[in-house]
DNA sequence: CCCAAGTCAAGAGCACCGCTCACACAACAG
DNA sequence: CTGTTGTGTGAGCGGTGCTCTTGACTTGGG
């Protein structure tokens, strides 16, 4: 009997994914602006006015797109992470990060979705706060076990001011239970430096802004990566 | 006998304002993909086909607008570093990025319009990038000040790769005569690095990824300044 | 089994968009 | 004054997101 009710309901189910699938596609070929719902449907085979069946809008078709992009950016930094050994604090910070700029450098458009600038006015959903938050927890965690492992070594850069200090802790409470226990105040606020850092530059890149200064953008980012890293105070034993 | 010529001339020049204003109000509002020729028009009282007459499409009209923004902004900007003693390198740099940062909450769209998503396929004029270097310079030109007064310390993070080096010193030579005379290979790298962080951390909190995550955004991204400051090397006499 | 209830695709249509073109008119050059 | 050139106009083409009505179909209870 949960077939009777999953047969109408599993067909919509795959028109659902053969939507998304042919959006991405779009978007992929040409940007998130030549979107356009009437391609779709003429793709699929369906009339324009079938779309709004299963999307009520442009937009909310982005935002599922949008959330799409983050599970997937989040996937491949969490599976990059944990290829690791749990010990190797650098290499596992260096891994997540570059499995950031790798993903970003296959999928540009789709990135611009999710990193660039926001589409139509102001959106905000609450569901795309969660998957976006993937790549943020991964590398948070490694700073955290490094923090826990005694790798976090005393940083060369004065500390923060106490005020930021508290607003720190705050934060990091406000992040999650243990999500970064036991990690200094200070290091949480390099780690969100380098964490703008990373996504910065990836930006920077694929937005255009490199283009006649800076010619190895390979060599830059790994330096880069490495130099956040030290600059965190992430050591390895 | 100029004004024989200049009626037309004028008039025309008038007009070609009337509609960047027009458009940048628009932006302001809304966005760069709400921005309508037609919509222009009709604020302005003409037939939508005559905006053609001054911009022959819509994508010129928005490149005219990046060119204004970046020139905004690199204006500020300069005036920012003009008003710091020359040798308070620190301070220079702070006010630098502070300007920046300043321009881009109270323009957020014309922001996006400059540092976020490339909007349509891909453009990227030739005339867009001189202006589009006037933030760069400035902070550029205080590292190399701050290098030629002997204020740029030995940095506590490792010399990048010598291969790296190499590059560096081949773009600096690119960036123009002198840009970046005296500057080491490892300290260009980093300032390129804390330039990155700059319009990272400005994009981040503008397209709202700081959103439940960091609270105090004024307190970190001073706190970031100050950081990405000693990163480099900069000190004051 | 049959018929009401619910679901769905289709098509017409609205208002808007960027852009083109032929045409009328005004300003200029000679 | 004459011809050329620049400028504004309105109609029109093909496209967009989105709405609404209509008719066909599936589903499930009486």
């Amino acid at each position: 009997m949960a077939s009777t009710t999953g047969l109408r309901a599993r067909v919509r189910a795959e028109l659902v994914q053969e939507i998304k699938q042919e959006a991405r596609r779009q978007v992929a070929e040409a940007g998130a602006p030549a979107l356009s719902l009437r391609a779709i449907a003429r793709q699929l085979g369906m009339a324009s006015s079938a779309i709004y069946r299963y999307f009520p809008s442009r937009d909310q078709l982005l935002t599922a797109l949008i959330v799409d992009a983050y599970e997937a950016i989040g996937a491949i930094t969490e599976t990059a992470d944990a290829a690791c050994d749990r010990q190797d604090f650098i290499g596992r910070w260096r891994a997540g990060c570059h499995a950031v700029r790798h993903w970003a450098l296959a999928h540009p458009h789709e990135y611009a979705l999710v990193y660039g600038s926001p589409i139509p006015g102001y959106h905000a959903p609450q569901d795309t706060i969660g998957p976006a938050s993937r790549v943020t927890w991964v590398l948070a965690s490694v700073v955290r076990d490094a923090a826990s492992a005694g790798s976090l070594r005393n940083p060369f850069i004065p500390a923060c001011a106490p005020m930021l200090s508290a607003t720190a802790a705050a934060e990091a409470q406000r992040l999650g239970p243990a999500a970064l226990q036991g990690v200094p105040d200070d290091a949480i606020i390099r780690a969100l430096v380098a964490w703008s850092q990373l996504f910065g530059s990836v930006s920077f890149e694929l937005f255009g802004h490199f283009v006649g200064v800076v010619e190895n953008i390979d060599a830059l980012f790994d330096q880069a990566v490495t130099d956040m890293c030290a600059f965190i105070g992430i050591s390895t034993p």
